[in-house]
DNA sequence: AATGAATGAGCATTCATTCAT
DNA sequence: AATGAATGAATGCTCATTCAT
């Protein structure tokens, strides 16, 4: 029999998963150290070596971890209805997984501006296969069928501005003293989206 | 007599604030190595402090240097014409000034994403102040005037909106494999801005 | 369980205090290399970390290991007899502790006179409460008492003369070339205190 | 005709001196900065260069400077009288000469106690012609003589004793709180040299 | 598996000294 | 003689990682 059961195992990764992503979230990934995430966890100092090979492994823990939550979160999401609601609905869903996380995702987004991890790189969710923006596509191809959205952007171009709204919001977010709380982030995305700054 | 004019002091300067900007871009604030940045301009390990005290000081340089620049830049912009016309000439005279420094910029928006830096809390763009959002913010009430723009929110919403959509194609840029090239993003920004998702 | 045992850490920390003592001792405070002590140690550059904080840190568990040692020593002194005896016997505990870490003591002594380090100022002895000055106390006022030893001065204001002479001969010990040998100062100190230049 | 005339060059000297005195005093030699002491001066940076080969050059100088003004305050002395008058007027005389620069005192004493310095060694007074112990020597025979003073110890000794006490108070006054004022050292080392611990 | 002591590469900063002007 | 920019050796301390127990 093992020293420790598979369960205790289990466990033990479970803590230190959750320990590393508060520690990169309060000090970044340079500045988090390895001792002090297994510290946290509440283990001996160095025992984390015993589950990830390097600090860029436990990095990288975090972020798989974070991709796991994030597509359990997606099944809620409605298949019909107005184009505005099904968006709000994604928006909302997506809001959900990052407030649960919200200082590790700012850590991502930070580590990601430079490449000083190869793991960002492969690790930025390949839009094509996920599941969130497959979603959102198959919206915004029933929008442009109805009529409700333009159609002179192809699809891909359309997630993508719908990405790139949500990314800038969430930034402006974590401005210093900024004004947009993360509660309204979804509707404000949703609005700007759709009308830009049409007159009503 | 010094060993060296001023002249050549401020050449020095000037070299050490160029081969910085590239250290920081290309390593991020932590990774950048004062040695190195001192030795990239043509000097050497330490001569770096005889210009600054401090390796965040010369960050704060290299920002300083930047902002400069900026508002250099800004001299050209129409002040009449159609709302578009007037947005696109503000989203191209920023990308210019992007552009010149892109791999700095990148950085500082990464350093933004943490606190480590106090300069970068003081240094991020007061809005209020911001010769550029002053501009962007009279476009807009001139928009919102001539019915051109929506009036359900302040201009300060818009600009804020503006400069999410701003920061988060400069973002989507950044990404692995973006399609978005620098050079198209003011006319995709101020498409989007203007008209959102909306049918032509 | 850890790499070294409980008992080898212990003798390593032995080893890092008298190492730490002979490099302040030849070097003095500011000259003494952290790198050197460790490695003096039979350790690696940076292993002294694992024990101390800081160079100061080691600094203070050299004085503290030296304080306890020289608390030890004074055990054996009579408490009865002739006052030229207890004094003498006094000088000799004295100089026993003192010969043991003779070269430290001179850093000491040193560093004293500047107040380059919080800690010399906490650890020179507090003369109230040193055991070695309150027995020396006792021994005078039992003089007074008997008549051998003058009254016009207090006991605190004979037992400050008492030292000063002591660190005197140690001082004068301690120049280039004196014909002072350490084995003579309590002879030499006592004589001296009791008699001064009175012809016999 | 050079560029400065004598007199000022003579003059930057002095300055440069005084200078080092004081930073010399106030850090300690180890902690005084050469560009410092030429910027205290009045002069740039390095120039201080022009006078001195080296840090340890202008410490010499400075002890040098002390030495030649000791000599000179010698002269005042009386060379006749009782014994303790005459050591009275030796000590007060030395007070004198050390009061002016007492700080810089307390760092050569200081500097005496480790070997960073060859200078120190070079310049500590050689008793057999210091004009000081000079004289001293000359008072104690003449006391042996008289019989005022004890003649079981040779006058090398003794002047070793009054150096030891003086040496010794200077150090006590030197202390953190020491009730020891400098102007009442004189009495006390003559009181105590030539009485002791006596009974009156 | 867990532990924690040991390791050593790495890095910002200081400062005496040199030297071209 | 005066200047001050340039230099580079030196050093305290950090932290990811290794490894004996």
């Amino acid at each position: 029999m093992p020293r420790v059961t598979a369960a205790v195992k289990e466990e033990h990764r479970r803590r230190l998963i959750d320990a590393a992503a508060e520690e990169f979230a309060a000090r970044g990934y340079a500045g988090a150290k390895v001792d002090d995430i297994s510290i946290a966890a509440g283990l001996a100092r160095s025992t984390i070596y015993n589950y990830f090979e390097s600090k860029e492994a436990v990095f990288r823990a975090v972020l798989d971890d974070f991709a796991v939550r994030s597509t359990a979160e997606l099944a809620e999401i409605p298949k019909e209805g107005p184009v505005r609601e099904r968006l709000l609905a994604l928006a909302e869903a997506d809001r959900a997984v990052l407030a649960d996380r919200e200082a590790f995702t700012r850590v991502a987004f930070r580590e990601l501006l430079t490449q000083p991890l190869e793991v960002t790189r492969e690790l930025w969710p390949n839009r094509a296969v996920d599941p969130f923006d497959k979603r959102l596509r198959s919206v915004l191809a029933a929008g442009q069928q109805a009529g409700e959205i333009r159609d002179d952007r192809t699809v891909e171009e359309l997630a993508r501005i719908f990405a790139t709204l949500s990314n800038g919001l969430l930034f402006e977010h974590w401005l210093p003293d900024s004004p947009i709380r993360m509660e309204e982030i979804p509707e404000l995305l949703v609005d700007y989206f759709l009308e830009g700054a049409q007159p009503a």
